[in-house]
DNA sequence: GCCAACGTTGGC
DNA sequence: GCCAACGTTGGC
């Protein structure tokens, strides 16, 4: 099991929206190494659902439904799409001000490449989003 | 709206 | 293969 963060302008796409519709696929991603974790994403594995911009917090939690595959938005096959489900809402948002605030989180992708839009999320960084946001999975 | 960080492009 | 220029992202 791997963990992840996943980044929306909620302006574009909500965590709002994206219970609604119970599913989505993430695409047009075109930086090579937010790719290179798409491509390394497997089914079940759990991502965060972070909104940039507005908000500039972690609202809830997906699940990864289906694996990489080719992004339908373009024929080149260098690039993937993975479908993800809600899974939870956190209970209480953490903001990118709090993780900051952590010693423990200052090494996460989401404060380090603050411009990547899928990063890499720990088994410890997870579990203490978890404990922050006060939801158990 | 500004600016820092960083990835990409292209000339050499 | 280096590096300057440029574009994009995202926090503030």
């Amino acid at each position: 099991m791997n963990y992840w963060l996943i980044k929306s302008e909620p302006f574009k796409y909500s965590w709002e929206q994206f219970k609604k519709d119970k599913k989505t696929f993430w695409d047009g991603v075109r930086n090579y190494a937010a790719r290179n974790n798409l491509r390394d994403m497997k089914k079940g594995d759990l991502a965060f659902f972070y909104h940039s911009n507005e908000g500039v917090e972690i609202v809830g939690i997906a699940k990864v439904v289906k694996e990489h595959y080719q992004d339908p938005t373009t024929d080149e096959t260098a690039w993937f799409a993975v479908d993800f489900a809600p899974y939870k809402d956190l209970k209480k948002p953490v903001s990118l001000e709090a993780i900051k605030k952590e010693p423990s989180l200052e090494k996460m992708d989401l404060v380090r490449l603050s411009r990547l839009s899928v990063g890499k999320v720990t088994q410890a960084e997870f579990d203490k989003i978890c404990l922050m946001g006060e939801t158990t999975i």
